[in-house]
DNA sequence: TGTCAATGCTAAG
DNA sequence: TTAGCCTTGACAA
């Protein structure tokens, strides 16, 4: 489920419910049954997002949460029902209830081991106190291909498979490329890329990258089915005709993950 | 019922 | 480079 985005939206919706009232905090689970017991009945100060680490404020003790691969929120208004699975952490008041399941870390971090999370940690291009030139100086010197480094969380916070190979399709640049080999000029138009993509995506909650001129309205294709929802050029559609020039799009194993580019329009 | 994949990451080798 | 981990849902048999 989740890059930034996701992260900053849920960032903003625990806010948003939990913010400044007693919060009811269990682990139906028990696998946070610790962690639960030393936060339940305390307020949430602050809720706060760097890259897909998500920081839950109660006073001094902060609740970090990291979702892998497939953790996930599920949110909801009124009294929480019977919990369903591995609910590792519920948090509810009167008025509405979330359940964490599946995360790679649901922990409780005091101020410095926050900070130490945040230091190894690259600019988020959700954040406004980024610095893309942190990113741009690994860039340039790193003969590992500018795939890889994008998804690198030291040299980029936020961005996962699915920006990856969206943006580089969006500019079209080879993933196979080193980053050494990635112009300062090019650089920048990834980064506001970032910026632009990712700020649509929290809005929308879901990975939209698809031009105006290349949507399914405007170019009478049918709307893309894949349960990752958004529109976008090429990741998931292996084989599938290029929207821009026809050729089939390519799929290879990076790094032990799936990479989506088309070999027609990312030639450079 | 079993197998597999998934928008991620770490530690071991 | 690989194995392992967190969990669910889609699909095959």
């Amino acid at each position: 489920m989740p890059e930034g985005h996701i992260i900053h939206r849920l960032a903003r919706e625990n806010h948003r419910v939990f913010a400044d009232r007693p919060v009811r905090v269990s682990s139906p689970q028990g696998r946070f049954a610790e962690g639960a017991a030393r936060l339940d009945g305390r307020p949430l100060d602050e809720a706060e997002a760097h890259g897909k680490h998500l920081f839950l404020g109660f006073g001094e003790d902060w609740l970090h949460i990291h979702l892998g691969l497939y953790g996930g929120f599920t949110f909801g208004s009124g009294g929480a029902p019977a919990p369903v699975g591995e609910v590792r952490l519920r948090m509810a008041n009167d008025e509405g209830w979330a359940d964490l399941r599946g995360p790679n870390t649901c922990e409780l971090l005091d101020p410095a081991a926050k900070d130490a999370v945040h230091a190894r940690l690259g600019p988020d291009p959700l954040r406004p106190d980024a610095d893309p030139d942190a990113a741009w100086r690994r860039m340039a010197r790193s003969s590992t291909t500018v795939a890889a480094l994008l998804m690198d969380q030291k040299v980029l916070a936020g961005v996962g498979n699915v920006y990856r190979a969206e943006v580089l399709f969006r500019l079209g640049i080879s993933p196979h490329r080193a980053g050494r080999d990635v112009t300062r000029t090019e650089w920048d138009a990834i980064w506001a890329d970032l910026v632009a993509l990712m700020h649509l995506g929290v809005g929308a909650g879901r990975i939209d990258t698809v031009r105006q001129e290349h949507t399914p309205e405007a170019m009478g294709r049918p709307p893309r089915v894949d349960d990752h929802g958004g529109e976008v050029y090429v990741y998931r559609r292996t084989d599938m005709p290029c929207l821009v020039c026809g050729t089939p799009v390519r799929t290879e194993s990076l790094a032990a993950r799936n990479l989506f580019w088309c070999p027609g329009c990312q030639q450079r």
